[in-house]
DNA sequence: TGGCAGGGTCATA
DNA sequence: TATGACCCTGCC
């Protein structure tokens, strides 16, 4: 398939394309050397740029933005408003402010159920590998601005598969995981349609009967590809800046982000995750390099 | 070369 | 409910 490189350009405020991007919701999008982003998502492939308030989307035509990336980006949402009401606890604050043009994405459910049982005890750039090699083995090609991309696989297209096939994926146990749920996800186990009508606590008890989905997994798969922003998924980060911040036990932390920031749980896990995680990247980085600063 | 952490989950007690 | 094992990689 070859895409036809046009341009779609509209006005947002609360749109940080490196926030959005890197703030480890999804991990198909790659930066590029003029600042931009490129990805594929929707089994498409676009880039993304902003200049002021304008969000500039090549590869994408008028029609495209209303069917697909207007919901994709989450675009009628309004965070101004999340942000004002999440700025009120004071320690939320800078966390707000540091990540303030993140959006939610609405990630394909598919893609993000295998990404995130994917991305349990691993690394980002593995996390990424693995994923870029498991679209390469089985996704659609598709050729934007003379280079190759590929789609994550259609569901269909890993019928049959198994653990010793996924191999070359270097995904470890988790290939075990993967076949199992893929099986699952095939036979109508679980069905998008029917989570969506599902309320939050009942559709994460759905997905935790999923090989390779617990807590944390089924809280992403919520957040991220449903929508649902009653949910706090609790990793190693976010663990810790609730201990720092709230001197809450790792064990409680889930529950408190829940409980503290409510309907906006999910996006304020996002803000404090951001801001934690590029400050620990930025004192790393000052630490090889402390004559830099 | 060896130990350890890395966006957890599963099985077991 | 708590603990250890689990695949694999990169870093120190």
């Amino acid at each position: 398939m070859k895409q036809m490189n046009k341009s779609f350009s509209f006005e947002a405020e609360s749109f940080d394309p490196a926030a959005i991007f890197t703030c480890g919701q999804c991990f198909r999008w790659r930066e590029q050397p003029d600042g931009s982003f490129t990805g594929v998502a929707l089994g498409r492939v676009l880039n993304v740029s902003k200049k002021g308030n304008e969000v500039l989307l090549s590869g994408c035509t008028k029609d495209e933005f209303d069917s697909l990336w207007h919901r994709y980006f989450d675009l009628d949402r309004d965070y101004k408003t999340i942000k004002r009401t999440l700025s009120k606890n004071p320690k939320l604050k800078s966390a707000v402010k540091y990540g303030g043009g993140i959006r939610i994405l609405r990630q394909e459910f598919f893609e993000t159920l295998l990404s995130f049982i994917i991305s349990a005890n691993n690394n980002i750039p593995r996390i990424q590998g693995i994923i870029e090699n498991m679209s390469r083995l089985w996704g659609e090609k598709t050729v934007f601005e003379n280079k190759e991309y590929y789609a994550f696989p259609e569901p269909s297209a890993l019928s049959g598969i198994t653990a010793g096939d996924l191999a070359p994926l270097r995904a470890g146990y988790r290939a075990a995981y993967l076949e199992k749920t893929v099986k699952s996800y095939l036979r109508g186990d679980i069905v998008y349609e029917e989570l969506c009508e599902m309320p939050t606590d009942k559709a994460r008890r759905a997905l935790m009967s999923l090989c390779g989905v617990g807590p944390k997994v089924a809280d992403c798969i919520l957040l991220f590809s449903l929508g649902r922003f009653d949910v706090f998924p609790t990793d190693v980060w976010v663990k810790r800046v609730m201990a720092e911040l709230f001197s809450c036990a790792e064990k409680d932390a889930c529950k408190k982000g829940c409980e503290m920031f409510g309907e906006y749980a999910g996006i304020a896990q996002q803000y404090l995750f951001y801001e934690r995680r590029e400050q620990s990247r930025e004192n790393e980085k000052k630490e090889k390099s402390p004559a830099a600063s």
